[in-house]
DNA sequence: CGACTCCTTGAGCAGCTTCAATCGATGTGG
DNA sequence: CCACATCGATTGAAGCTGCTCAAGGAGTCG
């Protein structure tokens, strides 16, 4: 799940089957800006983002901050580690999250569909997280920023005649720290893309991607 | 599984309790140097580590390489995504690992707990790869290489009366694309571990943890 | 309309990389 | 057994990318 993946079609539809009793409650609202959970908190829920979006941070010590991952409608969030959450997890916007019970992880509760859609759920992220570690690593900022938008606009742009376009729930600051840069670095590499025309800004949050096939070229490095 | 997590005891026997039949083979010999499998490959069995140390490695197209992971024993590796492997495995020395067949990851094989195993190994990766993206993302070059050397300590070490010590089976191109740095910054790291008396060498591959609470201290960016 | 927050832009600096050379360990052939 | 070749690790010097610090601009909400 999240951000990070090559491009490739996800299966947009609910992915935890028709349920039979695991859901603890039929939904859940979280208004934007608010906690779903924290580092450190027991897990005793699984979410399924339904629509909206939240942010994975964890914190250093010292208050330096790293955004995990964001989670898009379909995406599971909320796996533990040690039967705690290892990160805090707040919505961008107004959200609504499918709430299953945590046994569903121990032991299937019995329906071993529930237990595959987890498995394979949990096989995206890693493969996603392989994928933020690879951009993390060993890519340079514009190529990180470029990555960043291309996914998005991959996976969630809306078509726009031979344009794309996007919509940024998340600050400069968030993206900064998904891609382990400044904000200042990442507003510089957006105006590089803006002057170089591969795309345009109507206001900070809305982006018009004019030169997808760029945008992409960018994100793997080819200069 | 991998090295990045925080330090936590880890079920040292063999995870996948005992097969039904779910084994393809006994157990797999891979030399030093030997490839278990390649990017791109298709995804037909998941291994277990028995002995010795795989390195988990993915490429840019333009060469830039970026260590993912590395396997240790207990670890489980070949996840697929989509079907492929979506990294390079290599033996750093020979090593021996438990093959499963990749049905299990469909259908449990109709063996629950080895479906439920491998989720939870699939859990433990995941937070191994949060602590990896927080370390890419947010520390300076001796904070990376002292995490990385805190958590091999912690979780590979053997004691030596009040010290600890450790053996590393990669070389510090390993290290460096594992941390998102370079050869030679790695190595300067560890000259200033060395000077600073939180470590000594004996030889490049042999490292003698003198001061273990400081090199925690130091990972976790307490100057 | 004003205050706040977020975004953008600029200038200087620091940390890490790059390029280059040396050192050291390992292995091989004479 | 020793000379030499080779590969990885270390050290040095210079350069560049991205960070820090600072100021100004733009959008938003009361």
């Amino acid at each position: 799940m999240y951000i990070t993946l090559s491009a490739e079609n996800r299966p947009d539809t609910s992915l935890l089957a028709q349920d039979k009793g695991h859901r603890t409650s039929p939904r859940t609202l979280l208004k934007k800006g608010k906690h779903l959970y924290r580092e450190g908190d027991e897990v005793e829920r699984i979410y399924q983002v339904e629509t909206g979006v939240v942010r994975l941070t964890r914190m250093l010590e010292d208050g330096r901050r790293q955004v995990i991952a964001f989670g898009y409608p379909g995406d599971i969030i909320g796996f533990p580690a040690d039967g705690c959450h290892h990160t805090d997890c707040e919505a961008l916007v107004d959200t609504t999250l499918q709430a299953y019970n945590r046994a569903a992880l121990d032991h299937g509760n019995g329906d071993p569909d529930l237990h595959m859609a987890l498995l394979h759920a949990a096989l995206r992220e890693i493969s996603a997280m392989q994928d933020h570690v690879m951009m993390l690593g060993r890519k340079s900022a514009a190529e990180k920023v470029a990555s960043f938008l291309n996914v998005i606009t991959q996976r969630y742009g809306e078509d726009l005649g031979v344009y794309r376009q996007i919509d940024l729930p998340m600050s400069r600051s968030d993206i900064a720290d998904f891609l382990g840069l400044t904000t200042e670095t990442v507003s510089r590499a957006f105006t590089a893309l803006r002057l170089s025309g591969v795309i345009a800004l109507d206001g900070a949050q809305t982006i018009i991607v004019m030169q997808p096939a760029m945008l992409q070229d960018l994100s793997r490095g080819s200069n």
